[in-house]
DNA sequence: TCAAAAGTGTTGACTTTACACCCATGA
DNA sequence: TCATGGGTGTAAAGTCAACACTTTTGA
């Protein structure tokens, strides 16, 4: 599309009826941490009249100076301290109807962060943290938002290695399979688990132990550098249909 | 976000520079077909002095009474004069730059088209079909956008029955082997195409045969009707990591 | 000594790949 | 009769799922 056609169609647009920019664009971000073998998702209740304090995701409007990921970095490090935070685009959303108050398209992000990050620090008392079960209503379009987020987050961490940045930099084959188990909800075999896990040579063994665990320490690993990436490049798949 | 955030926001920017209505929102759409064993893509030249006639995506402002995936059903009725099209959302380009006269963020989306449908009349003599692998250089940021569409669409046909859209209603088994080919840029192996094809029971045997063919004519078939679906719907993955 | 989890291999089922011959048609 | 693709099966390799016992530690 050219900035000629856009002009066009802008101007015959204000000369019918509504003007053009009247759309606002926001970003929301599903911010994941995982605590207490639960996947949980910063929200901060909404003071909407038509919400009643229904649990809202994170967001803000998108500044015209600013980048589309600028925003949703910022939003982050506004709402959680946080920097070089891992951050994937998801969808947008943009029913006509999904603000009460006007027209807002929204683009959705989700975040992985550790929540026993040092810098991690909740920039609002409102802020909490909900288990992801059980959020079952939020405000706006937030609960469809954040379903498309968590099954985006599934198809991801079945082949990438993202996951870690759940975790913080040390930690065992058993916290690491309990939260894959957290996020795909299901039961996984330890043994397949491990063979799997070793065959993608992901993790370096620190050679450490687990200390203050009520039974037998297990070993500690950390991801390697390389592997740990703060946003995911797009690839292109593999060959051949799945099922 | 509450709209008393956007408000107070909005009203502070107003306030000190830019208003934040002054970001326009788009669709881009990245019109798939397949002619000729090849992968091709609808463009138009540019006409914005910038780009000086380089090829750009069909595209257009989103206006405030239409949902963002009306507006991209729209760009394609219009250019196209086809409806009940396969489109699929993929990405959101907001970068400051992207457009040299003034800030516009765009919502990506891919659709597949069957170039011989009945319905299909382009609206513009200006529209032409290039073949996906001749687009080096494009209007905007067209070429990552059509590159990282095609990466979707690739993952997208590696387990959805998607490429069906792209295809006349009958078609050989070769001609679905070919287009497939031409998505992923492999050669297939027949015996096992057919076989993986076969299991996965997306097709009716039609008992008719290729007509005016310079060889021995292939079986016919077409989808099954429950297969064919306009636009995807997102599915959780299935169970634990792929390499 | 008990409870809890760590750590570790093998087998069978299934999936994927590689590969070759005869057949039907049109030119 | 020749060229072109249609149509078909098998074997070997690799991947995935199921499964149990011994060890180490803390309480």
């Amino acid at each position: 599309m050219t900035m000629k056609e856009i002009l066009k169609t802008a101007q015959a647009e204000k000369n019918s009826h509504l003007d053009y920019f009247n759309i606002a664009i926001s970003v929301d971000c599903v911010i994941f941490c995982y605590e207490d073998r639960e996947l949980k998702v910063l929200t901060m209740p909404s003071d909407l009249k038509e919400f009643a304090g229904l649990p809202s995701l994170l967001g803000d409007l998108v500044r015209p100076d600013e980048d589309l990921d600028s925003a949703s970095y910022r939003v982050l490090l506004e709402r959680t301290g946080m920097e070089d935070v891992y951050l994937e685009q998801v969808h947008t959303f943009g029913s006509i109807g999904r603000h009460p108050s006007g027209r807002v398209i929204t683009t959705a992000y989700y975040a992985l962060i550790d929540i026993k990050h040092q810098h991690l620090k909740l920039g609002n008392k409102l802020l909490t943290w909900q288990r992801v079960k059980d959020l079952k209503r939020m405000a706006f379009d937030h609960k469809p938002i954040l379903d498309t987020c968590l099954i985006s987050l599934r198809e991801k961490v079945m082949d990438q290695p993202v996951v870690f940045n759940l975790l913080p930099e040390k930690f065992s084959l058993r916290e690491l399979q309990e939260l894959y188990q957290s996020i795909l909800l299901v039961e996984l075999d330890r043994r397949n688990f491990r063979k799997k896990i070793g065959i993608k040579d992901w993790l370096l063994d620190l050679d450490e132990m687990e200390v203050d665990v009520p039974h037998r320490p297990g070993k500690l690993y950390k991801v390697k550098p390389e592997i740990r990436r703060r946003t995911a490049a797009r690839r292109p798949g593999s060959l051949m249909m799945r099922d």
